[in-house]
DNA sequence: CTCGATCCCTGGACGC
DNA sequence: TGCGTCCAGGGATCGA
């Protein structure tokens, strides 16, 4: 294994003291994260060091992280930061200009820590217990969809085109949607990321999957990222706001503002006037 | 609990 | 062409 930039590593030194030798028995994700299932060593001294237990490694790509294998004589891409020599001569490379990834060593308690912080996958959560995540919650629906300790995976794109779908406001408080709306996001994030996900996902600027190609996903896009064009609903023109402090595009027809937040979400203007 | 602000980082867009 | 500036985004963190 060889490491470049490490910044984006939790502890760089246990990455190298214990990773080497391991393999990799399956792979999970945790939303937006995977996790490398790492075999024990077996090696002399393994108790000793730990390496006789269950590890993992815990990888998040952020907005430009890629992690593939290659063969060793193809030419590095740029920003290039982890390699791993697999015992079948390829390399497994980390590459992430933008270094919003993350990648972390864990084990035992740390690792469990981790993992009981996400919320639920919004593609197994029933209605039931998604209904129950949102109805008693007093943040706006947008907050509450990019929030990874109630849903986990769920980023900004199918954030704002789920809720195009649903023809909910993305400043809209959960608690104040219906049993309908409620039942209806529900249903249409499960759509929309079965969707995304057989597209392979939304090549924006550079998004690769791990076999090197783009995304389709990005179009069929209806909200995100189509700020002055027409809803392919109603024809008005698509707008764009901050919430949750992210970009949010919507339909002001089909997706009508909450009275409470007309004031607040306007752009630029101060939200002082928030109902009691 | 929820909010906004700030920082991290680079490439791409844009203005001059 | 080559600057400078602004911005995007996921998430951590901090103060209100």
């Amino acid at each position: 294994m060889t490491l470049g930039k490490t910044d984006f590593i939790d502890d760089p030194a246990a990455l190298e003291r214990h990773l080497p030798g391991r393999r990799i028995e399956k792979v999970e994700r945790y939303g937006k994260f995977m996790l490398l299932r790492l075999s024990a060593t077996g090696q002399a001294g393994a108790s000793e060091n730990g390496d006789a237990k269950e590890a993992s490694l815990l990888v998040h790509l952020g907005m430009t992280g890629n992690l593939a294998p290659y063969a060793p004589e193809q030419p590095c891409a740029k920003h290039t930061h982890v390699w791993f020599r697999l015992d079948d001569g390829r390399e497994l490379r980390y590459t992430d200009p933008r270094r919003f990834g993350r990648m972390a060593y864990l084990t035992g308690e740390l690792l469990a820590t981790e993992l009981t912080a996400f919320g639920a996958d919004p593609l197994l959560v029933s209605a039931e217990e998604f209904a129950s995540r949102i109805r008693s919650r007093s943040a706006r629906i947008k907050a509450l969809l990019l929030d990874q300790s109630v849903l986990r995976g769920i980023g900004n794109i199918y954030a704002d085109e789920s809720l195009w779908r649903a023809k909910i406001h993305p400043a809209r408080v959960a608690a104040q949607l219906s049993k309908a709306q409620t039942r209806t996001l529900w249903r249409v994030l499960q759509d929309t990321l079965g969707k995304a996900i057989a597209a392979r996902g939304s090549s924006i600027s550079d998004f690769l999957d791990a076999e090197g190609r783009p995304g389709e996903y990005q179009r069929r896009h209806r909200a995100y990222g189509r700020e002055g064009q027409r809803c392919f609903r109603c024809a008005a023109t698509i707008r764009r706001v901050i919430v949750a402090g992210r970009s949010s595009y919507f339909c002001p027809r089909c997706q009508p503002a909450p009275r409470s937040a007309k004031a607040g979400v306007k752009r630029g203007r101060r939200a002082g006037a928030r109902n009691a």
